[in-house]
RNA sequence: GGCCCUGUAGCUCAGCUGGAUAGAGCGAGAGUCUUCUAAACUCUAGGUCCUGCGUUCGAGUCGCAGCAGGGUCACCA
């Protein structure tokens, strides 16, 4: 690496010329601004003033130094505090020959033998299906998955069922209820959609219920409370963790139409996961966690039976752990599968990819995973994003509000057949080639649009104005990639091989460009998987596909008369069809052949 | 009210550990197909980086205060 010398060279010379001690990594190196002449630049200003000397003499001193002991730099420039290095073609130009035939470029391989990394992501409740909210949740969780494997990591990824609670009792009752005995062959409904019907009934019926009490002069919160649906739901909850069969026997049913329901969307969205936990098997390990933590005397039981866990010493509340019923809370079961998941995989590290309206759950769940006497409370990392939200402000499933996953994708896939009926282009392919190819671009927009965002921050999502197939989008980079195979393709039919490197003597300004961009993809890969950031890799992927296009505009490459640059050309065009492979397949995006 | 997150062009977003004159896309305007795939490329217009104070050789980036938006503080998950 070019860099790590620059670096190495840098901190020689400091000592030398003035006795200053940096190590190398200390050395800040940053590429150069396209308005200067050079390739990376080093700011001598936290320097000058050991060196006592002028801005612009240390970086003379320091350019003239660093240019003696790495070869690769073939000429400086300094500008005020800024000393710029340019690094000679023939490294950049045997750059590209060496990775003329990398498919990892890039990337790392997994260690298989190193401690795992698990991941948990999706984590749905059985009662809704899937909307856009969850859609973010599952790329983000894919891709993370796939940044850390990029960079050597050992992952797995895992998917925790929310499938008890007093919110699933809550559509069981419904369907009981107003069902008539309705199920996904009779309706010719999805599962999800199905029981998350019944969700949605339950609440229109218990809000009347609620209404009606208010209206005989209760209180609302008593009325919420006193409900007759209510009441039920919860009286269900009690025998459901008696085991009931009756009950069992629903939940079952229900629950079955949902997975069903759910692998289907999962499938389309191209998402799996290693390993499935389920609440309704995980909970007791909680409960028993918290026994124990009663037993310890770190947890404590109120009057009425329910138990908390004081964190007032943290600058936090009392926590609840068990209800009065004995019932167990989310808080409960999370202790048990973080406890099982340690085990399970004798984990690095835990990464829950979860809203950032959890943060403070996250928080509370370290807390009392310590008080219980868990050592391993760090290794958890809440991956936490922000909220999709729409023009008037954010989702509400209750009140339909919400953006279909299903729905969307195939709205993505119909604007997409759309675009390349368009476009014209897809001659000769069959039925089945062109269907998978609207999946993909519909698929790429989709992805490339959510994971372009920084994860942190709440993202806007417009239904009024499609997700768009031109600019900075996942189609522009398919597309570029398609392009490019389309010439390496026509290449091979001509006879000229990649196999060997070649020597070109110099580069133009566009060539060098794409080059060093390409050259910045594996520090790019290493900093998103530091921040958990595959928004890093997205903007990388399009800057690069950006400076190819840029390129292959007013540089002729098939067309170029002279062998050896020619060569050169379609060798380089190789390398960069990769590069967008690979950081593609990090978000999970995959790229067409020809589009 | 306490705590957390966010605030950059008309809109949607980049801007990594502080570094040169703040960048893309969309939208607006003007060009480029006798095609190595125009889903592209080139150019123009567009900015009080929410405000103020501070730290420093240097602040969109760090600190403090304020303003605005969102989240959270549930016997919901």
């Amino acid at each position: 690496m070019i860099e790590n010398k620059l670096q190495q060279a840098v901190a020689a010379a400091l000592k030398k010329l003035y006795s200053i001690e940096a190590t190398p990594e200390s050395v800040v190196l940053q590429t150069t601004k396209k308005e200067f002449t050079g390739d990376y630049t080093l700011v001598v200003f936290p320097y000058v003033k050991q060196a006592r000397k002028s801005p612009e003499m240390v970086a003379n001193e320091l350019g003239a130094a660093v240019k003696e002991m790495v070869t690769e730099v073939c000429d400086f420039n300094v500008i005020k505090g800024f000393l710029n290095f340019s690094i000679a073609d023939n490294y950049w130009v045997s750059f590209v020959g060496e990775n003329r035939n990398n498919a990892h470029y890039g990337l790392k391989t997994p260690a298989a033998d190193e401690k795992p990394i698990v991941v948990e992501y999706s984590s749905p409740n059985t009662n809704k299906p899937l909307h856009l909210g969850h859609i973010r949740n599952n790329l983000l969780g894919w891709s993370v998955s796939e940044l850390l494997a990029a960079n050597g990591a050992n992952v797995k990824k895992v998917n925790l069922v929310n499938d008890r609670g007093i919110h699933i009792c809550k559509s069981m009752l419904a369907w009981l209820r107003y069902g008539n005995g309705e199920t996904p062959e009779s309706s010719g409904m999805k599962g999800d959609h199905l029981v998350g019907k019944y969700y949605v009934e339950f609440d229109k019926h218990y809000k009347e219920e609620v209404k009606q009490l208010m209206s005989q002069g209760m209180e609302e919160d008593e009325a919420k409370k006193q409900a007759p649906l209510m009441v039920e739901a919860q009286h269900m909850l009690k025998r459901w963790e008696e085991g009931d069969k009756e009950v069992r026997d629903l939940w079952n049913k229900m629950n079955s139409w949902v997975y069903a329901g759910f692998d289907e969307t999962y499938n389309r969205l191209g998402v799996s996961f290693d390993k499935v936990y389920y609440e309704s098997n995980t909970y007791l390990l909680g409960k028993e966690l918290v026994q124990k933590g009663l037993d310890m005397g770190v947890l404590f039981r109120k009057e009425d039976g329910s138990v908390w866990c004081d964190l007032t010493g943290d600058g936090l509340d009392q926590k609840l752990l068990l209800r009065k019923d004995g019932t167990s809370v989310y808080m409960t079961q999370d202790l048990g599968t973080a406890l099982l998941r340690t085990q399970d995989f004798d984990a690095k590290q835990l990464i829950y990819v979860v809203g950032n309206e959890q943060d403070y759950h996250f928080k509370v769940l370290k807390l009392v995973l310590g008080k219980l006497g868990f050592d391993w409370g760090e290794k958890l990392y809440h991956l936490s994003y922000g909220m999709v939200e729409l023009p008037n402000g954010k989702m509400k499933s209750r009140e339909g509000t919400v953006v279909d996953a299903d729905d969307l994708i195939s709205e993505m896939e119909a604007t997409a057949e759309e675009m390349s009926r368009e476009h014209g282009k897809n001659d000769g392919m069959s039925e089945q080639q062109l269907k998978e190819l609207y999946h993909m671009l519909a698929l790429g927009a989709l992805k490339y649009f959510i994971l372009k965002v920084d994860p942190a921050k709440n993202m806007l999502f417009n239904p009024a104005e499609s997700i768009d197939f031109n600019g900075n989008t996942g189609p522009f980079i398919q597309y570029t990639h398609a392009r490019i195979r389309s010439i390496v393709r026509k290449a091979e039919e001509q006879g000229i091989h990649d196999q060997e490197p070649v020597s070109v003597p110099s580069l133009n300004e566009k060539e060098r460009a794409v080059i060093k961009c390409l050259h910045d993809m594996p520090g790019v890969v290493a900093s998103a998987a530091e921040n958990y950031s595959p928004a890093m890799v997205a903007n990388y992927a399009y800057d690069l596909a950006k400076s190819f296009n840029s390129f292959y505009q007013d540089t002729p490459i098939l067309r170029e008369e002279d062998v050896a640059v020619k060569t050169f050309r379609v060798q380089l065009c190789a390398v960069v069809a990769q590069a967008i492979k690979n950081t593609m397949h990090i978000l999970g995006i995959e790229v067409p052949e020809r589009m």
